[in-house]
DNA sequence: TTATTATTGTAACATATTGATACAATAAAA
DNA sequence: TTTTATTGTATCAATATGTTACAATAATAA
């Protein structure tokens, strides 16, 4: 829940937003068979968190979402599923707020809307990282993707997010086809087993899961892929129906 | 999210709760073969609605939840899950709560807090419906069962929270054993076996089903059951460890 | 008392799914 | 040409689920 800052700053009442209200999203890459996940760092402040947003009071909660996925990704279309809303009482905490507008050089009144208490509804989001461009936003240095077991200490209860994200994301993993939002456009048999053992954090039997994965359907054989190894070389695949990748909510 | 209204009418401002929060709960009983849902009926307006409130400015969105729920059933310890958030602009409408306020003889000012936009938290609870004690609120003539597929009009939408509701139900009933939370304290084979047919809409086979069940190791035969049919009688089944019937989220 | 009837509990077999092993095919390097 | 590592797939084992069948009853009727 860090964007629009620079605007809503000197907006203390919080006009034109649904107060109280915050949006923060996991948004999940993964590369060289590591799980990523976009996090952005404040200035002078050393404070990591997860790129969010305030709900405009004319805009579906769902829009919102779909809006700071893409100013931080530079991405559309892309797969964005709504998991848990957060509010406990005991995450109203406005230190790292105050500390991000006092690092501007901003001192708010004790009253502004950002310091008072919010609920956060959490989104994951799942991206080809090699086609995502992470751009900070105006109160952030970087916005960087970091392994999701490497992570810096994040404000407030935002690795608690993460970890019921990354709960939300093994039990959907195999009930819907999505892992595939987070393959590049082609990708071996092995790249994709690679992604789902990350996730589900267990090895998977090479042959069954090739057979299960063949099985689906959905795979379409492009090319084979020359490695440069001592070996066969693997067959590329691509996912065939690009409609079930994407779900707008 | 219709409670504690009485109090808070004269409350413009909502002092002491989150403003444009709400929770709605979807409380699910099992009777005759039926799927039932609690709703509240309010006065003078024809009016129907899920049991609801708003969530007090020091308290958890969980607590309030499960607040609401134990005022509607004078139960505690149900299973209680949080669902989904409903935020679309287009659930904003006045109209129904500026009737209900009016059906009460009181004409509230057009920046009413309650008359704003809201953002409503979904929760569904799954209870015994021979232990609960629907009790109505302040401003409802009554809190009833109703058939789940022979509900009336309902408020807002109201409806599609529902549905989205068995949505849930329906993925999570062999993820989890959840579907004990409905049945009686003891049950027959065949009660539960029709509790899984009615939630998922779908015929199962009876001796896989029994070979399943039992096969879960949660089933403690208690006794058996003279139905006074001309047959032999079923056994009576005990969900045996409690402790997973309970999720205190 | 003794059939008759409907329903339950479970065995038995068929089919489907997944786990485990094996092996031929094959790129590149030795 | 041989060696090496990895891939694609076949094969069989183990498990889970679908299907059919049937003995074991409670009540009722004869």
């Amino acid at each position: 829940m860090n964007q629009e800052f620079h605007r809503q700053e000197g907006n203390i009442e919080g006009t034109g937003f649904l107060p109280g209200l915050a949006i923060d999203t996991v948004i999940f890459g993964f590369h060289d068979g590591q799980l990523k996940v976009l996090l952005l760092e404040y200035k002078n402040t050393g404070l990591y968190a997860l790129p969010g947003g305030f709900v405009h009071d004319d805009e579906d909660v769902n829009e919102a979402a779909r809006r700071v996925l893409q100013n931080r990704t530079a991405l559309n279309n892309i797969y964005l599923e709504q998991f848990y809303v957060f509010g406990d009482y005991s995450r109203y905490d406005p230190t790292p707020l105050k500390a991000i507008m006092k690092a501007r050089g901003y001192s708010p009144p004790a009253n502004h809307w950002l310091l008072k208490r919010f609920v956060s509804v959490g989104y994951y989001a799942l991206v080809d990282f090699t086609r995502a461009i992470p751009a900070p936003d105006e109160i952030s240095d970087s916005c960087n993707w970091y392994n999701l077991h490497e992570l810096p200490a994040l404000m407030q209860d935002h690795q608690q997010i993460i970890n019921k994200a990354l709960e939300t994301l093994q039990r959907d993993l195999d009930r819907k086809l999505i892992g595939f939002n987070l393959m590049t456009e082609e990708f071996t048999m092995g790249d994709l087993q690679s992604l789902y053992e990350t996730i589900l954090n267990k090895k998977l039997i090479r042959a069954a899961f090739q057979r299960k994965m063949l099985g689906l359907g959905i795979l379409e054989r492009v090319a084979k892929k020359w490695t440069g190894g001592a070996h066969k070389a693997p067959y590329l695949y691509k996912f065939a129906s690009n409609k079930t990748m994407v779900d707008k909510s």
